[in-house]
DNA sequence: TATGGATTGGAATTATTATTTCATATTACC
DNA sequence: GGTAATATGAAATAATAATTCCAATCCATA
């Protein structure tokens, strides 16, 4: 076997192109399609994998052993580890910009990093929300009579967009701001027979849990948004999220929050199109 | 074997944490790890799998027949489809997703549309920002007296997110909002030697294109973030940034729109901090 | 604490899959 | 055009891995 067997995706695939022209006609087609569709390596068997690339089991194997592997399994292990790699490269690349942006490597970086904060908060979400509190915090918003929102400084643009998607579903809804001062008498309106969406991550705004508090005080339950069971808002509320958000140069992602929020929002007004539907039927 | 076998991997998560206080001790075992180490059960045999999670081979086959798959290697599909999924392509993953949501396909698959709208959207930003169109709106905003940040409906929580961070970098600033409508007032105050950041997609929002119309000429520069040439708002606009957020049920993405956002804030903010230092020396 | 049922461990068995081998075909070179 | 080297196909074989089976153990219940 060869002594520099490529152990890593990339360099395989330089090492294939290079080859490209010199190798045998059957070799050659295997190349292509193993390029073309490297999940199929990763997952198939020899047998299953000869098929679709239209040769036989042994070719590829001897595919295998002209790159310097000592046979299909071990050129099998490389299109594994890249969609390993794949997966939790995410944290990795944030990481690494950090550090890049930290020693100044221009705006470009920045723009990046916000970019892969964003992906990584959304990952992170997707593979951790808890359908039950899901589904629990859904039922809750549709049967309200009207839907509070509420959410101060860093949360405020996911509060406002609630509102406006609220508002398109023609969902009665009260953003609670008022540059007037009034937000005391807003809250004193909301009854047991409304709800809130609250949002409010470390540091909390006092604002937001004091008044979460009141409202909660006062019967109306309340779906929290928020980073972790420590929250101050936890407490107040009947259902709540926790959702991670990666931060990147001081300020963290909203996305995470804003997917959530909106899945929230659109959610309940497909349920209560469908409760109305049914009362019509 | 059962009628009704997990099929994909959320269900099939879903259905074990349903089950998990009613596995015997081996086999709750092995779903745990099974749920922690999702890779591994994708790419390893019944034998290397057990060995990790410290059961017996034939254990791991009772937990797979136990969630009503005949064998370990059908469970196995069901993670190996995951990472497929997982790596294919965000917009394929939208299509599915998208008529997935067509047939009703429940709450979940709302909340994961929009999780993967923000991720294609984040996607096709990071390859096609313009840089030096970055560099020039970071240049032109890092001069500005005052930042006024111009956005209506849909785009208004991303310009008070620029207003907030903004803010906090100590970077003079008016968002363009009065509920006492004062905003022809507020304009009216700026001079060129101040910029607006100005965002709106279509439907442009009436209001903030004739905002935007009025302060240019004042001859304010305005940077703008929009979604195609023929915007209304990129005829005004010194600079501007084309950005194509993927929707989903009707609400369009803000995540590619945010990063944007945030970037071009923070980068400003540096910019500030090196210039005052040179100034200095 | 005795008893039945459920659970588990470990080896035996079966199945699947990779690899090797060898006959045949193709290509390149003289 | 003949010959040697190379490449390919197909089946045989070896290796590996999944599954089954049965004895041992654990646990709940009477």
């Amino acid at each position: 076997m060869d002594e520099r067997v490529p152990r890593d995706f990339e360099t395989l695939r330089t090492t294939i192109l290079e080859r490209r022209h010199s190798l045998p006609k059957r070799i050659a087609q295997i190349a292509a399609y193993a390029l073309d569709n490297p999940d199929d390596i990763a997952f198939g068997t020899a047998a299953s994998i000869a098929a679709s690339a239209g040769v036989q089991p042994s070719t590829l194997i001897r595919f295998a052993q002209q790159l310097g592997f000592d046979g299909f399994t071990s050129l099998q292990l490389v299109f594994r580890e890249r969609l390993r790699e794949r997966n939790s490269s995410y944290d990795e690349r944030l990481a690494a910009l950090r550090a890049k942006a930290e020693e100044g490597a221009g705006h470009r970086a920045i723009f990046d990093g916000f970019v892969a904060a964003a992906g990584t908060s959304l990952n992170d979400i997707s593979g951790r929300l808890n359908e039950d509190h899901f589904e629990d915090a859904i039922a809750l918003l549709a049967k309200a009579e009207t839907i509070y929102v509420l959410a101060k400084r860093r949360s405020y643009p996911v509060a406002s967009y609630i509102a406006y998607a609220l508002g398109k579903l023609k969902i009665r809804n009260q953003l609670i701001e008022s540059a007037a001062g009034l937000n005391a008498e807003m809250i004193s309106f909301a009854s047991p027979r409304d709800a809130v969406i609250a949002i409010s991550f470390s540091p909390y705004a006092p604002a937001a849990i004091d008044e979460a508090r009141v409202i909660s005080e006062q019967g109306v339950p309340i779906v929290a948004i928020t980073d972790s069971s420590f929250s101050p808002l936890a407490q107040f509320a009947k259902v709540w999220f926790e959702v991670a958000e990666a931060d990147f140069a001081g300020f963290r992602s909203l996305s995470a929050t804003m997917a959530l929020a909106m899945a929230l929002t659109v959610a309940v007004g497909e349920k209560r199109r469908d409760a109305g539907r049914k009362r019509k039927a």
